[in-house]
DNA sequence: GCCAACGTTGGC
DNA sequence: GCCAACGTTGGC
């Protein structure tokens, strides 16, 4: 089993939409930067533990927990024209983008601040906690799992 | 809203 | 293959 740390901007959908309905699988898609979709394509499979990161919004940090419930496969919306996520370029028999399914498995008490991860000497290593970081699908060790929920 | 940092594109 | 220009991300 493996542990991630995905992005989402709460606007668009955030750990209280998952919460309002769990048995709902949640489609992870719109991935379009090629590190993340490796990550996704390559590295996530069924049972993996995701933490679910608010960006771009007024409360920065992880919000959440969710599980892996379908591995990689090919992203929906890269073949949609009204899609904000098509890509004119990617086709059904060589698709380029990938996504996966989610399922809520809970919203943490409290949200483990962006600051609170800064801050902990133990997330140096965390993308999300340098400057500059975009990716948007990133591994996390299994200690730095433990560590970061330990800052709630 | 600003802007630094980043990833991608395209001309050469 | 290089790199300038551009568009996007994402914290502040």
């Amino acid at each position: 089993m493996n542990y991630w740390l995905f992005k989402t901007e709460p606007s668009e959908c955030s750990i209280d939409d998952f919460a309002r309905a769990p048995t709902t699988p949640i489609v992870w898609e719109g991935v379009r930067n090629y590190q993340a979709r490796n990550f996704l394509r390559d590295g996530v499979v069924v049972g993996d533990q995701v933490l679910i990161y608010h960006s771009s919004c007024k409360d920065i940090g992880v919000a959440g927990i969710a599980e892996v419930v379908r591995a990689a496969y090919a992203d929906p919306s890269q073949f949609d024209p009204r899609s904000p996520y098509y890509d004119a370029k990617s086709s059904p028999q060589q698709p380029r983008w990938v996504a996966v399914d989610l399922r809520f498995v809970n919203k943490l008490p409290r949200l483990i601040t962006l600051d609170k991860i800064k801050s902990s000497a133990k997330m140096a290593e965390l993308p999300v906690a340098q400057k500059g970081s975009r990716l948007s699908v990133m591994p996390v060790t299994i200690q730095q799992w433990r560590d970061l929920l330990a800052l709630q």
